[in-house]
DNA sequence: GTTTTATATTATACCTGTATAATATAAAGC
DNA sequence: GCTTTATATTATACAGGTATAATATAAAAC
């Protein structure tokens, strides 16, 4: 599982509160790991008991009060042996739209518009998500320490996002040609 | 959650115990959708609690005795309601190796043998498995009610699996180039 | 003025996915 | 002859992801 090295990475930048992390998350990693902020919250607990983090209250006049996470040496060293082993996972897939394609045959009309539906929100990706992503990376980059290596890794990320909604739109353009082929019939 | 709807698209199919749900899950939805036989067994008994399959018991000499499974008419009512629907899901991501990659500036050479283990599984897929798939398929289209058209919306799914293997394949290879010219300054 | 948004966390329950062990026997491979 | 593979299901526990409600206030938007 990943996500408590995601929460350890960000902590290796700055201390950040569960809220911090919340949003964070959204900004960048978000494009390939979705954690809800329950989750996060859940996590950090476990995290703490483990070691990997430290967190002290701050008591604030107005808003309610925050902890705040620091990354501990041993969550530091964890993080560095984590990364260090460049593994590669595997992972199960879930694709649901694929299940509804899959038995498709049988509702043509329905299949169409699952796919133009499909194409419609990859470039809404491509577009949307990746602006926002590309401005992410300008101000994450001047913020953090060795900003300017660490978002060509960020950048990175966000090409893979890129690349599969295009092939994802090209894939759909085809169902679509040969979907319309047979209904014309 | 698309689970009960594979299931219910198979046994639309064919009457199948349990294991023949397996085995057909591993043959064909397994690019975009996995279930363990454990997650299918008790999804079963959930789908025979809400009538929408029967099961009868067969008893058998020598091997253990099976459930039976039938889709029900309100099986089939459902199944075509969802197929109806023509929706696209949001699905979360996750995909743990970005996490890695994310990360990956304090230990280049540990994510050039990530990128480069991802690239030959990604390999590995369109090889071994679309070859696999590409027999099911055929030996599919034949058995099964209508299989020649249905066997066509089975094969947008593989293509699907295909692209994006081959679409990440590019990426990590942009990607090796990026590091290595880094690694060697 | 009132509503919405942002800040910040806790609690709780459920659903889904994973892992594994127990049970039993025939057929196929070595 | 012995081991592995295939057949077939049940039981159980845990881990991870989702959903939502409760609480409280300042600032911004309308």
């Amino acid at each position: 599982m990943s996500l408590p090295f995601g929460l350890l990475g960000l902590l290796s930048y700055n201390d950040s509160t569960g809220y911090d992390l919340t949003r964070m998350f959204e900004d960048s990693l978000n494009n390939f790991w979705h954690a809800q902020s329950s989750q996060i919250y859940r996590e950090l607990k476990r995290m703490e008991e483990q070691g990997l983090v430290s967190s002290r209250s701050i008591i604030q006049d107005g808003r309610p009060n925050k902890r705040l996470y620091s990354i501990t040496g041993d969550g530091r060293r964890e993080l560095a042996r984590w990364l260090g082993e460049g593994r590669l996972e595997y992972e199960n897939p879930h694709f649901s739209m694929l299940m509804r394609v899959f038995f498709g045959a049988d509702a043509p009309e329905a299949t169409l518009a699952l796919l133009k539906a499909c194409k419609n929100q990859c470039e809404n990706i491509i577009e949307a998500n990746c602006a926002k992503n590309q401005k992410s990376i300008e101000s994450y980059s001047s913020l953090i320490n060795n900003g300017r290596e660490r978002s060509k890794y960020w950048a990175m990320t966000l090409d893979l996002s890129i690349r599969e909604a295009k092939a994802t739109i090209e894939w759909a353009e085809s169902c679509i040609t040969q979907i319309e082929e047979e209904v014309a019939k």
